[in-house]
RNA sequence: GCGGGCGUCGCCAAGUGGUUAAGGCAGCGGCUUGUGGCGCCGCUAUUCGGGGGUUCGAAUCCCCUCGCUCGCCCCA
């Protein structure tokens, strides 16, 4: 160790925290991806791809700097240009950045999704990685509450329609920065009265995020917690009631959910309803989802007030409630080869077959015909083509059925029997014969 | 940043102080100098993440270090 280069001898792996995703997993991502492109296309929702590195002062002032994610876990650098970036850490300040760049605020409602990579410097653990994905969705310029439902439906039934069971929606209402701030000091007098009681980490954020205290891991805490002044209670006339259109609406839309008064967020712009969607089959990430109202984004970024609803799901952990392989297709057809001439026919072969929008795999180890036939077998591949010397001299090939299941009943070949085909008509028989 | 567990071949894995470090899968070669799923034979770790120490002797014990993993914090 020591130098930026290393040792000869250190073994180059990928840096903590970044994952490779390997064949048969990136099949289970493709169906995911595939699965949300076809939720959100149906709802309306375009796709918005931002860079994955931004100025450190979009999420200084769009995430926060007293939230964690900014203090301490960002990926920032100096570029050569000697400007602060950042990979980003989540999707949500670059998605509204780019809306109030772009002028597609004053264009009317945008209903915008994004997927990919995000960064933030944590120690890795289940469901937990440096380089993360997220599948998100925004929301702006619609302020009714129908708009928070519709999101949220979204998400809990694309959830649902990739198989996960077991989850669980939570919720909860942030109302309005008047509201919090009302809360929050009636919040920090009932705890100052009892800070002697509160564990060291709360009794920390009693200044710098007392609404975090609430959810607050400490045993003792939560038991003190107990007869704790709710937000609930505080809020004004017309939070309450937009709060009770939002349950009212989910009942209508018969998804379930619990209340969840110590899901809060501790930034000046979230407004209203947040929530999350959460698994107990995670371990400690319990959450695959999580989202809210952030009327006040926009405005802090330098754009017009603009209302907003959003969310991101984390990929990784949706990979991980699903908890499939993934198969891969088996070939159509393999192309068995040896000898000079042979070799040189079949890649010649392969590719026309592709052409012809077939799955080929040409063997490339030159080895025995028998190792040939067993790899083959092994794919699971249903037609042998195979091109010996023989056979490119004659400028012929011939075909064979792989494995036992006899769907080639009708073709006029057997298993076990071998056809000897022109090269010319090759792909038209192969056609005919895979076909039925 | 802080705690717990773990680290033997590409993958799974036996071995817990004593001569050459099991086995399985995958790979390669052969039985079959051009025809299959099976079988059989052979090959594939001078070395147990790395470094140091204890010992006549260490993968096995001790220390340090690196990595992986789970949890805390926080979040998707």
């Amino acid at each position: 160790m020591g130098s930026v280069l290393g040792t000869a001898l250190e073994r180059l792996q990928a840096l903590r925290g970044m994952a490779d995703l390997l064949p048969p997993q990136t099949m289970v991502w493709q169906q995911v991806e595939a699965r949300a492109r076809q939720h959100f296309q149906r709802a309306g929702v375009g796709e918005i791809r931002t860079p994955l590195l931004e100025a450190t002062a979009l999420f200084a002032r769009g995430i926060g700097e007293a939230t964690d994610v900014v203090g301490k876990e960002m990926y920032s650098f100096q570029d050569r240009g000697l400007r602060s970036c950042t990979m980003r850490p989540e999707g949500t300040a670059s998605v509204v950045r780019a809306a109030i760049q772009h002028g597609l605020l004053s264009q009317g409602p945008q209903r915008l999704w994004y997927m990919g990579p995000m960064f933030r410097y944590e120690r890795p653990q289940a469901g937990r990685q440096r380089q993360f994905h997220q599948i998100g969705l925004e929301l702006l310029g619609v302020a009714d509450e129908r708009s928070d439902v519709d999101a949220i439906a979204m998400a809990w039934d694309l959830l649902a329609d990739l198989g996960v069971r077991g989850l669980q929606l939570q919720i909860n209402t942030l109302g309005t920065p008047e509201d919090r701030r009302c809360y929050r000091e009636q919040l920090v007098g009932w705890l100052e009265q009892r800070a002697h009681e509160l564990d060291p980490d709360s009794r920390h954020r009693l200044t710098t995020n007392p609404l975090r205290i609430l959810d607050s891991k400490s045993k003792a805490t939560q038991q003190l917690l107990l007869g704790v002044p709710q937000l609930l209670g505080t809020l004004g006339k017309g939070s309450r009631e937009r709060f009770d259109r939002v349950c009212q609406l989910l009942r209508a839309l018969d998804i379930p959910f619990v209340l969840q008064p110590r899901l809060v967020r501790g930034l000046d712009y979230y407004t209203h309803t947040a929530f999350e969607i959460t698994c107990d089959q995670l371990g400690a990430q319990a959450t695959v989802c999580g989202g809210g109202r952030y009327d006040g984004l926009a405005a802090m970024l330098g754009g017009p007030p603009t209302a907003g609803m959003g969310w991101a799901m984390g990929v990784e952990r949706l990979v991980l409630l699903l908890g499939q392989q993934g198969n891969p297709s088996p070939p159509q057809v393999v192309v068995l080869n040896r000898g000079d001439t042979a070799q040189v026919g079949a890649i010649v072969l392969t590719r026309q077959l592709r052409q012809a929008n077939l799955h080929v795999e040409l063997d490339l180890s030159g080895a025995a015909f028998a190792r040939q036939f067993k790899r083959a077998d092994r794919t699971g591949g249903r037609l042998a083509v195979i091109i010996g010397e023989q056979e490119a001299q004659a400028g012929v090939v011939k075909l064979k059925w792989l494995h036992q299941t006899p769907q080639q009943q009708g073709s006029g070949l057997a298993m076990g029997e071998e056809w000897t085909v022109p090269v010319t008509e090759v792909a038209g028989t192969v056609g005919r014969l895979l076909n039925g």
